[in-house]
DNA sequence: CTTTTCACTTTACATAAGACAAGAAAAACA
DNA sequence: TGTTTTTCTTGTCTTATGTAAAGTGAAAAG
């Protein structure tokens, strides 16, 4: 196992009070994977078989919508979990895809890896609390679409996740915020004439 | 332990492939409880120590906005889990209230006696199934809130949960879909209107 | 080097939905 | 029962955002 998966994947489980040689077989059901820009690291229909931890570039997964126009669901980055969670816990098809908006670097693990490292109390903790992270982003995002303005969401964005919005074209940015891309290039005007 | 909660609980994990002493232990860590209307089964502030398993009734988890505002975030009903997930798992504080509009009665376990559960493996994956689901219902309220107009989301709400339209006060549907109660009002009338 | 494509902006116009206010209807209360 | 409070409706006016279309500049493709 190379020097490189330990560094990062053991910062992704250092907070986590796993015993040394709990952490080691954890480690070792991870592989490397390399996404070149636009590849998929999950398709829609398919059964989604990775958990993947993007280490290095900028994903996003989308669905496409009953009128047909393709709508951002979620960007992901360094260190974010990157997985369609029903799909990989329930044996689904997938609703949407995840795609590489630039080269991608991830450490990816199986169902069936992950399910022996149930064994281990710490990693099933990890693991639940991932999921509940994950839950929570959704419902904060959920909730400022029904309780803020599009250029509150917008500036929300900015300060959340910058270095997405400065490597997003701004129609996949405007589809996340549930706005058309005019209204985004008209906000971010406005934004600009402010300062 | 009375008939009626082996009846109500057995249902709700019949599906579940546990060894009948399992079923019992996990049975055995429930009590009933009883809630009047208006009561709050979880109290924004305050650390979720209950994971509830709805039998009968109607509730609605609602936050307080930036402007005040208070905007329902979930419907609940029978055979429902109600539940902040965050503040049960990772002992933080709510963000928001979860109040019975109708009297409810209900199953609770506490933090403690699920983790003491968690030793049966069947029950980790009926709560990780749950916790799926949940996520996985978020997602499409998420979804739709972004995708469709204001008439879609209502008349899919009525298709979906037709007891809870019938039941609560049309203020709070029209939060729940991220509109105004004069808009509700509104497109309820042009939907009669239409028929 | 030229052409095509893409990302973004801008304008004009259309429209869904919000704010506010008044009143009707229904429910809760005493 | 009558009274009060809450819930719902309706009208008018305003505004944010959507749609469509045209134009610009830069990057990618040939």
């Amino acid at each position: 196992m190379a020097f490189k998966q330990r560094h990062f994947l053991n910062e992704i489980f250092k907070e986590q009070n796993f015993k040394s040689e709990e952490l080691e077989l954890v480690l070792q059901q991870f592989q490397r994977v390399e996404f070149a820009k636009n590849d998929f690291l999950v398709r829609e229909g398919q059964v989604g078989n990775f958990y993947y931890f993007l280490e290095q570039g900028f994903a996003r997964s989308y669905s496409i919508d009953l009128r047909g126009v393709d709508i951002t669901t979620n960007f992901f980055s360094t260190k974010d979990i990157v997985i369609d969670w029903q799909s990989y816990f329930l044996k689904s098809h997938c609703r949407e895809n995840i795609q590489a908006i630039t080269p991608c670097i991830a450490w990816k693990i199986t169902f069936g890896d992950f399910m022996k490292l149930f064994k281990i109390e710490a990693f099933r903790e990890v693991g639940r609390t991932n999921l509940i992270k994950s839950y929570f982003e959704l419902k904060s995002h959920s909730l400022s679409a029904i309780t803020s303005t599009a250029t509150e969401r917008y500036l929300a964005l900015i300060a959340d996740k910058t270095d997405i919005v400065q490597n997003v074209p701004l129609k996949q940015i405007a589809t996340y915020l549930g706005i058309a891309d005019t209204s985004l290039s008209r906000i971010r005007n406005a934004i600009a004439g402010n300062k």
